[in-house]
This record gives C-alpha cells, structure tokens and sequence, in this order.
RNA sequence: GGAGAGGUGGCCGAGCCGGUCGAAGGCAGCCGCCUGCUAAGCGGUUGUGGGGGUAACACCCCACCCAGGGUUCGAAUCCCUGCCUCUCCGCCA
C-alpha cells in the first residue's frame, strides 16, 4: 500500500508509475475523495476539541455545585453532530483505504520499462544446458517409469494438480527440502517454521487480499486461509511491530507446503509436477532498513542461486520489466531453471524487493538510534527454492538414457543413494 | 466442549463506586549535577498515529489503556460482542 499523503502530493508520479506498469487505474477520484476526507476531519476534531473542553468546564462546575443543565443541553447536540460527521467520514475512509489498497507498487527506477512478459531482460546465465545423446523425456515419463510420483492416485484422493510422491521421490522433495534449509542457514538466515493456515490481516498485510483472494484457498468456519507461499506468515512474523535498529537486517528462511487455487491457468502445465494444488518450498525473507534493500535483493537473489550452482542446474536470472512485475514488488528477479523435457527455462525462483510497500500495510517500522520517529522496514523475498520444481530440474537433467537418474553429487548425502532406479 | 480469571505505556504494576488520567509508582533508557574510579545519590526527561503549523525546529489540536459497538455532557473506568492469554475439568495427535 502507498501512503494517502504521499499519494496526494504525488499523483503525478504515481500516474506515470501506473502507465509504465500497464497498469489501468483511474486516479481522478482520489484527490476529491481526499479532500473530503480531510475536510469532515477538521470538522469532526474541531467539535471533539469543543466537546472535551465544555465537558470539563461542566466537571468543573458540577463539584463547585453550579447548574450546568445549559452546558449540557448544548452539548447533546454536539455529540450527536460527531457522530454524523463520523458516519460519513468513515463511508470515505473505507473508500480512500479501498483505493489504496488496489494500487500497486511502484517500480523501482533500475526496472526495465516493458509492457509484459516477452520485455522481460536477461540479467545472466549460469551452467551450459546437457548435451544429449537420446531424446531426454518429461519429468512425469521419468517419475512415472520409476514408480516414484503417483499422478492418478493423487487425483483420486484430491483432485486434478495434486500428485503422490513415493519412494525416492519422496525422499527427493525431503532431501532437497534439507538441502536448501541447511545451505540457507549457513548463511545466517534463521530457520523458520511458521502456521500455514493463517488469518485474514495476515493476508492483507503481505498484499494477496483484498485484489487476490481469488487465488487463494480458504477455509469458511473458522475462517482461515492457507498460504500460498511461506512470505505470508514469515513477513508476518512483525506485523504491527516496531523494531530496534540493532535487530536489522533480520533474515529468514522456512519451508512450508504452498496452497494454490491456480484459477485461470486451466490447459496450462496440467501435466506434471510444475503447477501443483499444494506443493513445498523453502522461502528467503529480508526485514532492513530502506537504504540497503537494493543490495539485499542481489544478495537474495544470489543465496537463491548458489543452490541451483549446488545442484549444478543451469539457469538464467531475469529482471521482470514494468509491466511483468507483480503488484506488490518493486522490483523482480526470476530464476528460471533449464528443463531438458520441454527444452526450455521455467520459472524456480522469484526474488523480489517490496520496499516499504509491505512494511506499511502490515505497519512494520523501526526506530533509528537516537531519532525520533519510526521509519517503515524494507521487505524482500524470494524462493530458495520452489521444491517440486527443483525435483522436476534434477529429474530432467540428471536423466540416464536407462530411465534412471543420477543423484546430483550435493544431494548424496540426503538421499542415501547414487542413483533412482 | 464445560467452569472460572484476566488483557493498562519498552517492561513490571496502580487506577476500574465515570470528570482533576496520556494515565501514580518502580525498573530500564536519555540529559545534567555530584563522587579520584565504580556503585550509590540528586534534578530533569523519555510513547504511537493523524491533522494543522514552521525554511526547519518549536508549538497547537484530535485519537489511542486488546478490538469493535453502546450508555453518557463526559469512559481506561459502566454495558454488549469478538479476539487473545491463563487456571481447572473433559477430549485428543
């Protein structure tokens, strides 16, 4: 969310904010609903100003044993005003807050302007993609071959997008799962494990609701909903907290399963493992403060990377352009893995830089030392890494022209074995 | 699920038969004084958000004693609802 008065006395740059986004959003309303706002305010304080002092004059009188009926009489009046005043004030604030929620970031001024996806930049590459001598298969041939991802049986017991995983697979997701937390947290980050059922101002704060609710799974008495990805209840962690200057940066990493309605991408991905109902991974969360958060997000993004290298997967990092970039980041890295089976990069990471776009909703601040005020946090995240998908790239690349697949050498200790056969 | 207790400032903790309460007192923190150093002691000071104001400070106003409603001229204090915490009983991985 933006802040109404940055909002107000900014609309120029927002508006351009907006065109480079591609994003149709018409702001015209808001500085008239502003001004309303404003105005009913001053009313109101102004009459709670009046009414604070008449009724401590009326104390006053009362203990001296004075008659205070006329104060009194006059002040009814008054009470009920604020309360008008307050009626329709809040019909505005409801709309000014509803607005500002529905208004995405702003891009960081190093985003490459673009209108969608196919002016997305590539930042860097990393790995040469195998050279095979037979035709690699899909990960879902290979998984199915192997008797180790169970695609039927996972419908039958949930439905279409959820998968079984059995025997090595298993232990794939859970080693790599491993992998991950522990190369993560030899990098200071604090391991976490958080609720994955969370509550509505958990959701609002980190930015799917209200425009994404769609999205998301829910579950109605009691009213839950399960995360999407470990960045909702991770961030949360410090909603509504002010933070000494001493605690920043404060790095996370969690593993917690996904939940995904996917709505809207029926016939895509609908088969295999890479566009799951529920499915694991492992997330990196950054609180600091604004002025390091550009060079938190290249280390992030780095952390997320030095897995793939760990796992010797290639890959490619992408800077989303303006109009590809997610509402609430203002500015995104995608790493996207080399698929072998479909002979091309997909998405296993997104690294992202909130700025203080997050901090606010969900009022995360701190306090500089020896400054007064509080100044909002910045937050980032990024996948470190999507599991399935990790364990899709392993099948893939790793792949022997027996149907078997070799246990990338990091992996060996987890796995307890050379190969899946 | 049943019965009870409670949620106050960075922390502890008063107030809770309505007005003098943004809230006593203590601790912690900061500033000064004092002491050869340390400890002790003395004085002062220390919340957040919003609106106005200023070149910037200052300053003024409003709100905030879990949250949301209600009663009242006036609510931390009274009433209702919700959330959370704790204790006992039951149930349970």
């Amino acid at each position: 969310m933006l802040d109404a008065r940055f909002v107000r006395e900014n609309i120029d740059i927002l508006k351009r904010a907006l065109e480079k986004r591609n994003y149709p959003l018409d702001l015209s309303g808001f500085l008239s609903l502003e001004d309303e706002r404003l105005g009913l305010l001053k009313e109101s304080e102004e009459l709670r100003n009046k009414r604070n002092t008449v009724s401590g004059e009326v104390g006053k009188l009362k203990r001296q044993g004075q008659s205070t009926d006329k104060l009194i009489e006059e002040m009814k009046g008054v009470g009920e005003k604020i309360k008008a005043i307050d009626e329709t004030l809040r019909v505005i604030e409801d709309k000014a807050r509803m607005f500002l929620l529905n208004v995405p970031n702003i891009p960081h001024e190093s985003v490459p302007v673009g209108k969608d996806e196919t002016e997305n930049v590539e930042v860097r590459k990393w790995g040469q993609p195998r050279e095979f001598d037979f035709a690699p298969l899909n990960h879902w041939d290979i998984a199915e071959t192997l008797d180790i991802v169970d695609f039927e049986r996972g419908a039958k017991i949930a439905g279409a997008r959820f998968a079984v995983m059995k025997g090595a697979g298993a232990k794939l997701e859970r080693a790599l799962m491993n992998l991950m937390l522990d190369l993560n947290t030899s990098k200071g980050y604090r391991e976490i494990f958080p609720p994955i059922l969370v509550n509505r101002e958990s959701m609002t704060g980190t930015g799917q609701l209200p425009k994404f609710e769609a999205e998301l799974f829910r579950i109605v008495d009691p009213e839950f909903y399960l995360i999407p990805t470990a960045e909702v209840p991770v961030t949360n962690i410090h909603r509504d907290e002010i933070l000494r200057e001493e605690q920043l940066p404060i790095h996370y990493t969690a593993y917690t399963p996904c939940f995904r309605r996917e709505a809207g991408s029926y016939g895509k991905d609908v088969r295999g493992l890479i566009r799951q109902h529920q499915f694991n991974k492992v997330e990196l969360v950054k609180f600091v403060k604004p002025e390091e958060s550009c060079n938190e997000l290249e280390k992030l993004t780095a952390d997320a990377e030095a897995i793939l290298q760990k796992l010797g997967l290639p890959y490619r990092v992408i800077a989303l352009c303006t109009g590809d970039l997610g509402f609430s980041s203002a500015k995104t890295y995608d790493l996207e893995v080399w698929l072998p089976g479909q002979q091309k990069y997909r998405e296993i990471s997104s690294c992202s830089n909130f700025e203080d776009f997050q901090a606010r909703r969900a009022n995360i601040r701190f306090k500089r030392e020896g400054k007064k005020g509080t100044e909002y946090v910045h937050t980032l995240n990024g996948s470190g890494l999507a599991i399935g998908r990790t364990a899709v790239a392993v099948l893939e690349n790793y792949q022997q022209k027996d149907g078997t697949v070799v246990v990338p050498e990091a992996l060996r200790p987890y796995m307890g074995m050379d190969v899946i056969k």
